[in-house]
DNA sequence: CCTGTTGTTATTCGCCTGTATAACAACAGA
DNA sequence: TCTGTTGTTATACAGGCGAATAACAACAGG
């Protein structure tokens, strides 16, 4: 029974640009917390303090909404990395280290991110546009850490061929993703600073630099 | 418009556990291949070739046969992984690379079994039964390893201290699992040969042990 | 103050979902 | 051959979904 002395809910107008980016953060706020079955047009539009119809006065499908999420999402994400790296004047070695305190601590390592992550690589295989966008951040995030792989084992003299680089870098990826992985979904098992020490000390080995852990502790502990 | 004339349609009675796995089979199949938004009762039940209704038949809610379908899963992916290290006759360091590569090789390293574990993984997070059924079978697969790298050590007269050794198995894990990620996401860039010996490069370097790709290497070229 | 534009709300639609219930028929046992 | 059990189909229902449409109102430009 609708009530017809109710007022027409109350509005303001935001600029375009504004409102779509509170639609996307809505989005993945949504999906971050309850899971991608819970990201409907309805949940999303409360989440951002709108009516449903306007999602779709910004996008022309719901689809559409989910891949500029992605997309944001991706972007930030290497955006974030990319920050911890760009400081050219601290040495190679302690510039990787910082690489990989900062994708296995929150909130890049996070039972939410696991979420978004899960939530989106089922789309990545049937949509085409999401499949670009995951593979242009996967080779970002890659090339980001030849580099400081390359740079960090030049600094001690040596050159290795580029296919022993990128399989260097594979691996290296590897352990940052898997222990990215564990942390994410048990994250009781391990905290940040065990699982970064971990990490360091398998890159360590892996490319044959020791003190990749002990550079990094003692520049956080002073 | 119903056709009057049509018969009703025709079925086999069948045992009550092969019809139950027969459903949870299909219920995989779905998943793997359509994802989970395409898991509906009416797209499995047409999948295992039955009516939606006798789903309810044998689980009391959808939620339920996911459950059973998560188990029998990740049964299954356990039993495989021990399989490939049964056999004590063969020396430690073998069964630790043999490990290693059937991990990352189909069908455990397969886009498909990415599909599953991304449409199960959000499920985890909410639900308690699903969620100690991903931390047995985590745990499971981790001792597993555990016991092979002790052996690996042990072979060659090392004996860490059991707090490195959780350590060590840590390490070895996630470069599995990181590889398996990139090999399942990205089926394209890395055939599973490379994928495996990547793997036992990164994984001897981790723990010391040199030629545990030569080991293996030899042994498939016989 | 007035007016046009358009960002925003409200309402509706058809479809699909999981679940409930009743009718039916395959097979077992007598 | 008959009969009871129950595995299986058929049908219905209420609710939520994405999407379309129309009515409204906030703000800008005069």
């Amino acid at each position: 029974m609708p009530d017809s002395t109710r007022q027409r809910r109350p509005f303001r107008r935001e600029g375009p640009d504004l409102r779509r980016r509170e639609l996307i953060d809505a989005t993945l706020r949504v999906i971050a917390s309850r899971g991608m079955d819970a990201a409907t047009v309805r949940t999303i539009s409360e989440e951002a303090g709108v009516t449903p119809g306007l999602i779709r006065h910004y996008f022309e499908t719901k689809e559409d909404l989910l891949g500029a999420a992605y997309d944001q999402h991706m972007t930030t994400l290497i955006e974030m990395s990319q920050q911890a790296v760009e400081d050219a004047s601290q040495p190679a070695v302690r510039r990787l280290a910082r690489f990989v305190e900062t994708t296995l601590s929150t909130p890049v390592t996070d039972p939410e991110a696991l979420q978004l992550w899960a939530g989106f690589i089922q789309r990545v295989r049937r949509d085409e546009a999401m499949r670009r966008i995951h593979r242009t951040n996967y080779h970002s995030f890659l090339s980001c850490l030849e580099e400081l792989i390359s740079g960090a084992l030049a600094a001690r003299g040596r050159r290795p061929s580029p296919d022993d680089l990128k399989r260097l870098t594979i691996a290296s990826n590897a352990v940052v993703d898997g222990l990215w992985l564990e942390g994410s979904a048990l994250p009781e098992m391990l905290g940040p600073d065990e699982l970064t020490s971990i990490a360091l000390d398998a890159i360590g080995a892996i490319l044959g630099l020791d003190g990749l852990n002990d550079d990094l502790r003692k520049e956080l502990d002073k």
